[in-house]
DNA sequence: CTGTTAGCGCCTTCAC
DNA sequence: GTGAAGGCGCTAACAG
């Protein structure tokens, strides 16, 4: 670990410190010229690598970002991931994940070890969960967050946040329309002419499963139907999937299939929906023809599944690199600006020509 | 950004930094039960957080990780990183991420930037280039590389290494079943019947795709097949969509479509392979039908994909897990173990059915 | 068991 | 333009 130092470099090119370091990362102070190509072979000769850790501690700026997911694996959070990422190089910043599995207290003990690490921003994404269960471990980590804003440290979240926190002014949240898309997403599926719905959630108290359910409910009530029933479930594939088959399950017990073709399932994302498809398959039921299915998010690895997949896109993306800015202060903290979602109509749902049949 | 220090919280308790420093991380010596509960309560007081980054400098090791792919939203490097993240956290380490495109020199940049921050261990997944165009970057890349390891930086490499890295012993490689692997697949292939094959690969020269197709190759000529056609595309989902459509229509235009069932595609990967059923359904050519389709790494996302798809499964977590095992010297660098992989025949390709009746 | 003294490697006034 | 101090926050020998 003998990493040549400054001093060496200095010394070697029979030059200060201070000068030396004023070369090789540019201060105000121009060096000699010649001066400067010495310091810079010494350097060159000697391998020299800044250690960023002294440099951080000398100028108090660390250059770090801090993201927090869920699940680096899923691809709703790789995709983000992906964006926090580019962002962060491009403003030359290096960033710091952690996965934590969706834990309040794994969560609280990333922030914690961001903070320590005196990382400039931290990124938290991931749905809160409001259920009394996980009550104290969000307090606490409302706290760790509180502490971290308090010495300087800026945080967004991504989405939704929750109670303890959204008396947080220093926390900068990215909207995002959940409830928004659902609802336009329920009033597409009703323009096609879906005319029953079925709803797979995850835990109740799971604030963006919660938000996307609301939204869609309301265009349902809107129209008159208040009868769509939830299904809580795992908010992961393995959720969607046990949804699926017993969905599949009661569709077949159903006397009356005559609404065949006119109910849809709403799968609070894209990953569950996969699983739900993948349960009805197993059992039998068809995609659209039986049953329509629906999904939120609009993974991009899953493009090209059949049938394709009816969602509500989100700019996974970009979100990631606003969530940056955000933190970083680059882009203003609009409390009117939200994220902008399209509803993506695809194979998974009935088509519009069946829509003008009916 | 004022938070408070060491020295503060020892004032605050009545001690020396000394002290204070030992009570906060338990070093080897004890300090007394009522001072230790003062000093704690003192650092409460004062939301002290220890600066990671003095620590670090103090004590010349920072618990960081570096992890460089290719493209951290691709669900292979994504679960890798899962593996990598989770190994990490175990072994009470942070871990720093970079995503570079794939292109040499940002993975330069990237090494470069995690020796500065004096990351104890950097682990280097994605694929190799060994395309001229590539041979300069790549050279700058092994010697900042060497730099790196000289000064005590380990590294461990995800799969195929290049030329100029073959002879750096400090470089770790978990070896990847690439050829082998590949070698079995084409051979389950000819177990159940197929007889004549296509193959979808990435640019020649990219190391990965090189050996995967090599072993494909060797199991064909061991069964006296020496005409795989090898289309060269991108390495991603839309090359494979290209190469899909051009099959597609070579297929069509086919004078002979007695063939049909008999022949199999393998991409590569399976999120080429997507983009091949994808191009060749677009095309109308059906899958398993008309030619079958097998990828490669078993991508977990991909899992509810229809046709499911037939693969050699890549054990993606645990070799980010043993990445950084190999890196820290957890796990011996034993030259004969390899990451071990499975073929998976699934509906992508002709059912064993189907080979009966053949 | 506790306090003192030196640095870890670098940056940054401040004089020259 | 360049060098000489002092300090960033913490740890690690040493003494007591």
């Amino acid at each position: 670990m003998a990493a040549s130092t400054l001093a060496q470099v200095a010394q070697l090119a029979g030059v200060s410190p201070a000068t030396a370091s004023r070369v090789l990362n540019g201060s105000a102070r121009i060096p000699g010229p010649e001066v400067a190509e010495r310091v810079r072979s010494a350097a060159n000769e000697l391998g020299y690598v800044a250690n960023a850790q002294a440099q951080s501690l000398a100028r108090s700026s660390t250059g770090l970002i801090g993201l927090v997911v869920h699940d680096i694996a899923d691809p709703y959070f790789s995709t983000l991931a992906r964006g926090v990422q580019d962002y962060a190089r491009g403003a030359g910043k290096m960033v710091l994940l952690a996965s934590t599995n969706g834990t309040p207290s794994e969560e609280r003990e990333a922030v914690a070890a961001f903070a320590a690490r005196r990382a400039e921003a931290i990124i938290i994404a991931g749905s809160r969960s409001t259920q009394a269960q996980d009550q104290q471990a969000n307090k606490e980590l409302a706290s760790e967050i509180q502490r971290y804003c308090r010495f300087g440290g800026s945080v967004a979240m991504v989405g939704a946040t929750f109670p303890s926190l959204a008396e947080m002014p220093e926390v900068r949240v990215l909207k995002v329309p959940n409830f928004d898309q659902a609802r336009e997403l329920a009033q597409s599926l009703l323009r096609i002419g879906y005319t029953s719905f079925r709803i797979v959630a995850g835990p109740q108290g799971l604030v963006t499963s919660d938000h996307r359910v609301a939204g869609f409910h309301d265009a349902l009530a809107q129209s008159g139907i208040s009868s769509a029933r939830v299904s809580r479930v795992e908010f992961s594939r393995e959720g969607g999937y046990e949804a699926g088959l017993s969905i599949a399950a009661e569709l077949q017990d159903q006397p009356s299939p005559s609404a065949t073709g006119t109910e849809c399932i709403f799968a609070v994302n894209d990953v569950m929906a996969m699983g739900v498809i993948a349960g009805l398959l197993e059992r039998g039921v068809r995609v659209p023809d039986d049953v329509g299915v629906a999904g939120f998010d609009d993974v991009e690895t899953l493009r090209d599944f059949r049938p394709s997949l009816t969602t509500a896109q989100l700019p996974l993306e970009l979100m990631g690199a606003q969530a940056v800015a955000l933190a970083l202060g680059s882009i203003e903290d609009d409390p009117l600006r939200s994220v902008v979602g399209h509803v993506m109509l695809r194979g998974s749902t009935r088509s519009s020509e069946t829509e003008q049949a009916t």
